[in-house]
DNA sequence: GACGATCAACTGGTCTGACCAGTCGCCTGG
DNA sequence: CCAGGCGACTGGTCAGACCAGTTGATCGTC
């Protein structure tokens, strides 16, 4: 909200709140900027903390400050003893399934928030893509199922990055880059989230069945994909989910995928 | 993704990089920990710097670092001169905000796939708050949509609040803290990013216009939502953000849009 | 006794200068 | 031609200092 009211002719002039702005924070706004602008590109480098300093004219600890929080963002990478200065990293979904990680893991959201949250996104990714996909799309995610297919008893970790890269295709092949990194942050939380529970089942030997299962899964909504049927990908894709994490949720949790899971029942014939 | 494959019986042992872990970094994340942990809830103080320089055995520059991380990530709060020291504000959709708000100004994604992520996050919004919404709910959406027409033509600040928090209550009501989070994020980033081109349309006069059709799309929208029709609901919301956005876009996005749009056309019956 | 100004003891924000451990690039000796 | 070493960097950290601002008690006044 930038703008306060203009048109009201109170008499409460609508200035807004000064509050000091730190120096450190005019610095990682400058350099926010720039990354953001395209002026300074993933890739390219800083000039040295001492270098900054001078350019900016201000003491290395305020460098330094500015440095962290653009680094805690994700947008840049520093690493000691480089004469190139800071890299470059430009927006990343990091910071993204960062947020979201801690967000799930607070109270003001749980876990079924979040496998709930991406079931829609995964729907909405199946739809699309199943409108706007290319043969190439689809021939690497053919590739990748039957990878998953190849690794899946003995290779969880592997089993687990092709699964990801599937996903991600799926959403770049929705035409819709901020779609696919949320859905690829909201993965990754949910990976990370939920990896403590799940490595008891796999140690309960459920994991090669609980494999097998998502093999069969992805397989359909490839098929589905591939018959440009973005209904029914996106269904096969909230069942998927719905049957994969429920058994690990809470009932309450439960309930609430079920309802994100259901198409509507009283549809309206036409 | 923490763990390596243990399993495989390669030679190559699992070893993870080792990268040194900075003295900043240990010290956010001890306070980071205690704040999720709920062993600092939000309204309690951190020491001071200086004492907890003290505390922790470093320099108070790796303590002003590892503050500035947390403040970033909006954990926390600190003000100068204050004797109480920073305050812990616990877990805020302020950085998840901020992060989509990134990614939406990035050159990354443009306006068009903003406002598509958007007809998507308020169109499964609306499902799950017409399945689930209560009483109280309808009721506040019906005075807001009252207001809306009310203010209609004199205030598009006030229509444009009252808007806002229209979504936020059916976001609310869909009862994913998570979704409403990312929804409204998406809705101000949407404002923030098109007031610009909107404030043309307004001086040429179509401002009124937009209002009223405006209003009548939220009217269908909460009737739908009142006969707990979900799809209907989902459909009218991709509709009116569609009509409401596709005249100030380039035809490359409004095609995207209308992929949004168009419920699947060979859904197979059943 | 209530009240407002004053002041000292803090706070966080910033600067300076220094040291360390690592990294890179050059340069040299084989 | 290459291995090794030697600076000249880098970022990470520390120590000490100063400033402006806040706070709360103290003190003089009414």
């Amino acid at each position: 909200m930038p703008a306060e009211s203009p048109q009201r002719p109170t008499a409460r002039a609508d200035f807004r709140p000064v509050r000091p702005v730190r120096a450190y924070q005019r610095v990682a706004e400058q350099v926010e900027e720039r990354i953001l602008g395209g002026s300074l590109p993933p890739g390219s480098r800083l000039p040295g903390e001492r270098e900054l300093m001078r350019q900016f004219d201000v003491g290395r600890s305020t460098i330094r400050e500015a440095l962290r929080v653009l680094q805690s963002s994700g947008l840049i990478r520093s690493r000691p003893g480089d004469p190139q200065g800071a890299e470059v990293l430009g927006v990343s979904p990091d910071t993204l399934s960062h947020a979201l990680g801690r967000l799930a893991r607070s109270h003001l959201s749980g876990l079924g928030e979040l496998i709930q949250f991406r079931m829609l996104l995964d729907a909405e990714s199946y739809r699309l893509a199943a409108r706007l996909h290319s043969a190439d799309d689809l021939r690497r995610l053919t590739e990748l199922v039957d990878e998953m297919a190849k690794l899946a008893p003995q290779d969880p970790h592997g089993f687990s990055e092709a699964d990801g890269e599937f996903h991600r295709v799926v959403a770049k092949a929705s035409g819709n880059a901020l779609l696919a990194l949320c859905a690829r942050a909201v993965h990754d939380a949910v990976v990370e989230a939920i990896e403590s529970k799940l490595v008891r089942a796999e140690a309960a030997g459920e994991a090669a069945a609980a494999m097998r299962r998502s093999v069969a899964h992805h397989r359909h909504i490839l098929d589905a994909l591939r018959a440009c049927d973005g209904a029914l990908a996106a269904r096969l894709g909230r069942q998927a989910l719905h049957e994969h994490y429920a058994p690990h949720l809470p009932p309450g949790d439960r309930a609430r995928l079920r309802a994100a899971l259901e198409e509507d029942p009283g549809r309206p014939p036409g």
